[in-house]
DNA sequence: AGTATACATTTGTATATACAAATATTGTAT
DNA sequence: ATACAATATTTGTATATACAAATGTATACT
C-alpha cells in the first residue's frame, strides 16, 4: 500500500505523523474487507466478536459487563447490540438467576451455527488481508504494537 | 499494551488472528487520544482532517470530490461534515464558478486560526502516542504498513 | 426495618455514518 | 436544438454509536 498515492498527496510528511496516517489507512483497508467478507451473514464485526467471546464462555452465559471487558471495541450501548443479535436468534438472554440485575446471554445453536460459517468467512479475510506477511513479519509487528 | 490483558483473555490466540486483533485494539487507543485532544475545539478528527487539507489548499477552493479523495478516512457524506465546519465559521462554500455543479470550499481566517490551536493539539496527542518509539522503530512500523 | 449507596442494565436523545435516490448542471451525439 | 448520459452534490432514511439519565436490584449502615 503506497499511502502517499492513496491520499493523493506528494508533500512529503514528518515521520510520526506519517506514522499514524498510515496506520488509518491499513485499519481502513482492513475494515472494509473485513466487512464484505462478513456481509452474507449480516452482522457487524462487532456482533460477530460478541459471539465469539460466548462461545467461548463454553456453554457459561455471559453477562453484559463482562461481555463489555472483552470486547475489542468497547462500546458504550451493548444492550442495543444484543438486542439485534436477538432478533436473528443467535443469542438467547435471561435475568441472572442469582443477582437479578444482571442478565445472562448464551449463544443458541443457530447462532453456533452460523458462527462456524462466519468463522470460515473470517479465516479468509485474514489471509487476504495478512498475504504479504511472513512469520517473522508478523512477528515484528506484534512487538512493536506492544509499544502502544 | 498487554493485549491479552486488554480484553481480559488467558486462551493462546492464532498469530494472525493475534495481529489483527492487536491492531484494533492500538487504533483504539489512539482515537481515544486523539478524540479527547481534539475535544476542546469540539471538532471530529474527520473534521480536523477536511480543514488540514484546506489549508494546505493555499487559497485554492477545494469541491467535494477532491475533499474526499484526499480524506484519510473516506466517508459517504462530505456535504454534512462541511456543514458542521460551515456552522463553526471554520469554512466557506460558494458554488464555482467555472462548473456550477461543483462547490468551492475554503478555510476561514478563524478556522485556520482555531487550526493552529488544533495542531499543537495533535502534536501533543502524537507524541503521547508514540513515546515508546524511536526513529528506528517508526520506519520499521512504516515499512510493515507498506505490506498490507 | 428504613434509608442511602453501589451496581447492572436499559432507555432517551443527539449526533454520526452508510447507502440509495433525487436534484442540478454539463457534455455529447444525433 | 433535443435527448441522453455523465458528473457533482444534496437529501432522505435507516442504522450505529456516544453519553447521560432513568430503572430496577442488591448491599451496607444505623
Amino acid at each position: 500500500m503506497n499511502m502517499e498515492k492513496v491520499i493523493k498527496t506528494d508533500t512529503p510528511i514528518p515521520l510520526k505523523q506519517r506514522t499514524l496516517i498510515h496506520l488509518s489507512l491499513v485499519t481502513n483497508k482492513i475494515n472494509e474487507t473485513v466487512a464484505s467478507q462478513l456481509k452474507p451473514y449480516d452482522v457487524s464485526l462487532q456482533q460477530f466478536n460478541v459471539l465469539r467471546i460466548l462461545r467461548g464462555q463454553k456453554g457459561k452465559p455471559a453477562n453484559l459487563s463482562t461481555l463489555n471487558e472483552r470486547m475489542v471495541t468497547k462500546m458504550s450501548n451493548t444492550t442495543r447490540l444484543v438486542d439485534k443479535l436477538i432478533i436473528k436468534e443467535y443469542v438467547k438472554r435471561t435475568t441472572c438467576e442469582t443477582n437479578r440485575r444482571k442478565v445472562d446471554i448464551y449463544i443458541t445453536k443457530a447462532g453456533e451455527k452460523a458462527l462456524l460459517q462466519m468463522d470460515n468467512a473470517m479465516k479468509k479475510a485474514q489471509d487476504t488481508i495478512l498475504k504479504n506477511f511472513n512469520t517473522e513479519d508478523l512477528k515484528n509487528l506484534n512487538n512493536l504494537f506492544d509499544k502502544f
